[in-house]
DNA sequence: GTCTATATTAGGATAGAC
DNA sequence: GTCTATCCTAATATAGAC
């Protein structure tokens, strides 16, 4: 059974989702996670604690559940396993949608905040390398700087479509179709 | 002269890509327009209100702007400007970032409001349709389905772009590099 | 229309009992 | 470890003079 401050954690995750980073209160998350005003204090120094600690929680949380999906289906296929790496930020389920949401907050935060973007710059720059190297494996000929570019508009796109499905602009169906789409149309360029 | 009600708006613009929306205080935004605090409560019914009118002023800047460009450089190439219009987001002057901040911040907001949602998913839908109407120009035998598929990946990049330039994550110029190779994918992909 | 001064409230944080 | 009660500050908002 989960500890108390993984309860908070957690509750802070669900709140994060539905409130954002900016209007997550203290009152709140207790009354959420079920625990007093004061003993969030009692396990996180500050309200900035409780961010920093919730935000490298769902972290590890993202990072454990992309690994496992890729790895139950053990695709062998290079292609699919890029389709589905990318395919896994579009589903509707508690965790995808607080991990995304926390990225956008996040992204959305570093705009007014020197702080928070060099640890962000830093985050972005190993996922664009971690797609131009699925890339690369579907395509090996690829000029690395060429493989990093696709990697960019693809990685920049789902971006935007995270930022638009989370915003009502657009549903999950339709931001999986035009990733899938996206996909394609970069692959039959880079292959030309 | 600017009335104090738009100076005010103008300083909240300002103030607005500096801090974002949430970070807006109203005592900052006096100091910033160089009123008093009460000025702005004489001006604006609420907090709510100064968000709601600034909001708009940017907007009708931005529109204005854009048209304005497009038609100083009365081009008659449509791929050319199809490239322009996309291009105007990125440029490093005031007047873009504080429109582009504006944008992004209000889908972030949207994120968790309600209200904001219709309204967002509204503007988004025109500007889409807006640059669909542009690529159906360049391939005038396209099917307006597939016209408006790429045109809402491009927008949606674009928008993704917008936010790795203002977090930090990219500079103008490789943000204006990614957007005209992303044209070019598009185009060789659709004249195919 | 504009200012100065002040009321009100919300929310972060702490003290102290258990 | 956990709770209740309370403090303190920052920020919104109003009143009233000019």
């Amino acid at each position: 059974m989960a500890d108390r401050r993984t309860v908070i954690m957690e509750a802070a995750a669900r709140l994060i989702a539905r409130r954002g980073v900016r209007g997550l209160r203290i009152e709140e998350l207790a009354a959420e996670a079920e625990v007093s005003n004061g003993l969030i204090y009692y396990h996180f120094k500050d309200r900035a604690g409780v961010l920093r600690a919730t935000l490298e929680f769902i972290n590890d949380r993202a990072e454990r559940y992309t690994r496992d999906h890729v790895a139950a289906e053990h695709l062998s296929d290079p292609r699919r396993v890029l389709e589905q790496t990318l395919l896994l930020e579009f589903q509707d389920t508690a965790e995808v949608r607080e991990n995304s949401t926390a990225w956008g907050e996040l992204r959305a935060s570093a705009m007014f905040d020197d702080l928070l973007r060099a640890d962000l710059a830093e985050a972005t720059k190993v996922w664009d390398q971690e797609v131009a190297d699925l890339i690369a494996d579907v395509v090996p000929s690829l000029a690395p700087s060429a493989a990093l570019a696709a990697a960019q508009r693809l990685t920049t796109l789902l971006e935007g479509l995270s930022g638009r499905w989370l915003s009502g602009g657009l549903t999950v169906d339709r931001a999986r179709e035009l990733i899938l789409a996206a996909i394609t149309v970069e692959l039959t360029h880079l292959a030309k």
